[in-house]
DNA sequence: CTTACACCCTGCTCGC
DNA sequence: TGCGAGCAGGGTGTAA
C-alpha cells in the first residue's frame, strides 16, 4: 500500500470520518508499533477535535484542537479501515460488542460522529506519535525530507540541482526520501520505465547542460508526476470500497507496466525487450534494459 | 560525503 | 501436508 499515492488515498478516505470530528474513545492494544506510543497517547487524543488533515511525503498529519499534531505513518503493512455504519451504537461498546477485532488491529479511534477507524499493521513498521506546538519543525522524521513530487517546486530544473554531482544510481537517489519525499519502490520502477531511464544509470548523468540531458530530466519529472497522479486518481475511484468494512485496496496494480513483471515483454511501443529483475540498494528493480538507458 | 547491509516484524508463496 | 527459504509497498543505524 503505502507509497505517496496510497497515503494520499488513505488521507482522503479518513477525511469524512475524522475531519471536524472529535476523538470520543481511543483504544491502544499494545505499547508500541515500530516505536513506543508517546506518553498517555489515548488520553491526549480523547476529546480533541480534528482541525485539519494533511499529507507530507508518506506521513499523515492531523492537527488537533489541543494544539498537538497527530502523526501517522503506515510503514509497509499499515492500513486503516473506516466503518461509518455504527452511528447509533454507543462509543466504547461497539468495538467489543462486534467481536470483530482482527489479529493485528492495534489501534481503534472511535469518533464523535460514530465512525470507527481501525489501524491494522501485521509487520508493525508503521508508527503514530503526537507533536506539541512547534515540534513539527524539529521532528527528526520531517527535518530531512526532500521535495514533494507533486508540489509546484518539482520540475526538471529542480532535478538538475538535486542530481548534480551524484554518482549513486537513479534507483537509490529516487528512493532517498531526503532528495524526493514520497516515492517508493513501485513508483520509482514505474517512473523510470516511463522515462526510459535505467535504474542503474548514475543520477548525475542527467544533470547539467545539453539538450539530451534537459530532455531526460523533463521526461523523468513528467513521468514521476504522471504516475503518482494516475495512481491517486485510481485510488480515489476506489474510495467507496476502501470505506467499507473490509478495506481491501489493490486498484492500481493492474496498470503496473514493469513492477513484478519479470520475463514479460516490455510494454513500450515498438520495444522488443523483456522485463528483467535485479536487486539495487537492497530492493528489487524491474526494468527493460533495451529501452531504459 | 558515499554505499552496502543488517535489522525491525509477520505473512505469503514457492519448491522440495 | 509440512517445512524452510525467500520475498514483501517502509525507514534506521552501523560500518566500511
Amino acid at each position: 500500500m503505502p507509497e505517496l499515492p496510497e497515503v494520499e488515498t488513505v488521507l482522503r478516505g479518513l477525511g469524512p470520518a475524522m475531519d471536524g470530528a472529535s476523538f470520543a474513545h481511543v483504544i491502544v492494544r499494545r505499547p508500541n508499533l515500530r516505536f513506543p506510543f508517546p506518553e498517555r497517547f489515548a488520553e491526549r487524543l480523547s476529546g480533541a477535535r480534528v482541525l485539519a488533515m494533511r499529507r507530507r511525503a508518506k506521513f499523515i498529519t492531523v492537527a488537533l484542537s489541543t494544539g498537538e499534531v497527530l502523526v501517522l505513518h503506515l510503514g509497509m503493512s499499515g492500513r486503516f479501515t473506516v466503518d461509518t455504519h455504527n452511528i447509533s451504537v454507543s462509543p466504547g461498546t461497539f468495538y467489543h460488542d462486534t467481536g470483530a477485532a482482527h489479529t493485528h488491529d492495534h489501534v481503534v479511534f472511535i469518533m464523535s460522529n460514530g465512525s470507527t477507524i481501525t489501524y491494522n499493521d501485521p509487520r508493525r513498521f508503521g508508527f503514530m506519535t503526537l507533536l506539541g506546538p512547534g515540534e513539527q519543525e524539529s521532528y527528526p522524521h520531517f527535518a530531512g525530507l526532500g521535495i514533494e513530487p507533486l508540489g509546484n517546486a518539482f520540475h526538471a530544473q529542480a532535478l538538475d540541482r538535486l542530481f548534480s554531482g551524484k554518482k549513486a544510481p537513479m534507483k537509490a537517489v529516487l528512493l532517498d526520501q531526503r532528495v524526493i519525499a514520497g516515492l517508493g519502490n513501485i513508483y520509482v520502477c514505474e517512473a523510470l520505465h516511463r522515462a526510459q531511464i535505467s535504474p542503474e544509470r548514475a543520477a548525475g548523468t542527467i544533470s547539467g547542460r545539453g539538450a539530451r540531458k534537459v530532455a531526460l530530466r523533463e521526461r523523468l519529472a513528467t513521468a514521476i508526476r504522471d504516475v503518482l497522479t494516475e495512481a491517486i486518481a485510481a485510488g480515489g475511484s476506489s474510495l467507496k470500497d476502501y470505506a467499507q468494512t473490509d478495506g481491501a485496496l489493490g486498484y492500481f496494480q493492474h496498470t503496473f507496466r514493469v513492477y513484478d513483471r519479470e520475463g514479460e515483454p516490455c510494454p513500450s511501443p515498438g520495444c522488443d525487450g523483456v522485463i528483467r529483475r535485479a536487486v539495487h540498494s537492497g530492493r528489487s528493480s524491474w526494468w527493460c534494459a533495451r529501452c531504459q538507458t
